[in-house]
DNA sequence: CTCGAATTTCTAGCGCTGCTAGAATAACGA
DNA sequence: TCGTTATTCTAGCAGCGCTAGAAATTCGAG
């Protein structure tokens, strides 16, 4: 009875969230309105309101939902890579992953403004730094808390995302870049 | 006569782009409205539209104007740097811009969507890139690409900002993350 | 100095947005 | 079967970016 009806409930907040995901991949944030979603998922605004505190509370289901997925692309990077090149195919997941889904990258981490970072976070937003962090923290050298070792490295391949999205980066040298990366962190 | 009057609206379009920067620096980019933009400089609505396209065109000038700034930050940080610790104080310098100025510098790498990066770009565009290149290049080892090492720790240096930003690393560990990149590019 | 022409500025409004109060409907237990 | 509770919808508010057309201003010729 109750367990049905509530069954139901979460089946339809997930219809509302991969919506939201699939309109923003194909035509951007901006254009994914309540309203739209409203008439895609075929239930009136209020519905969605029930569901979520708001348009940026739909927004942080997307981004949460990536989280989860990046953890698990990261993880079988590198557990499926010949020893010694982790570090490259994490990298390069990474990348990959954020050139597939730019809009879901963008929720991520451009847009996402409720979702609990830091210290008490969950175990599904810190999946993915465990990724790498086992990644980087065998990188470290005496001197490299691994800790600051895996948050600078993680920097340096966002921040390759993070240009390239805006045209910032030089498409030519896109695996010569990946390459420097990977010497620089792993002392050649 | 034909002067003054160009020279007057010179001035009233660089009010209207201090005057936007400065309520985004305040209270935030969704705030700058058109409408409070235009109540603030004591004009109606059309004469923005008579300076700007729309309301992105006013936040792609702000962006410029920081694209100008941070390059004489970054400049300054250079030349001033006693010998062998350039990149450091330019990443620092980079880094505490980013920190000083939140709402230009999402202005910069995450709003601005009309500014002619890639190959054709204004010198005023690339002269944050030239310093960076003057900081990187020299620390290219015979497999590097300077160009390419430069886009990489430029990317390295700019995740940093763009993770801190959404409050993704760790606070205690700034100082470490910075030495940590920095050793890692210099090669010890 | 005067007056028509050209330019500049403003008023008012369109279609859209996120969001919500209150009415209507549906599902439930007695 | 009927009252109660929960669910959904209709309709609308205030604010958004933007613009057409009216009003005001400035200008140069006579």
């Amino acid at each position: 009875m109750q367990q049905r009806r509530e069954r139901e409930r979460s089946q339809r907040e997930a219809l509302i969230v991969s919506a939201a995901r699939a309109m923003a991949e194909a035509d951007g944030w901006p254009s994914v309105t309540v309203r739209k979603l409203a008439e895609r998922i075929e239930y009136s605004q209020p519905v969605l309101y029930s569901h979520f505190a708001g348009r940026g509370a739909i927004i942080d289901a997307v981004a949460l939902q990536g989280f989860v997925e990046i953890a698990e692309a990261l993880r079988l990077a590198r557990t499926s890579a010949a020893p010694g090149t982790e570090l490259e195919a994490v990298a390069r997941a990474y990348l990959d992953f954020a050139a597939a889904n730019p809009a879901l990258f963008e929720a991520m981490f451009t847009l996402a403004e409720g979702l609990p970072f830091g210290p008490d976070a969950p175990a599904s937003l810190k999946a993915g730094f465990d990724e790498l962090h086992a990644v980087f923290a065998p990188l470290a050298g005496e001197e490299d808390d691994p800790e600051a070792l895996t948050e600078t490295g993680w920097a340096a391949v966002h921040g390759l995302t993070a240009l390239d999205r805006g045209g910032r980066l030089r498409p030519d040298l896109r695996a010569e870049r990946l390459a420097i990366l990977v010497r620089r962190f792993t002392g050649r």
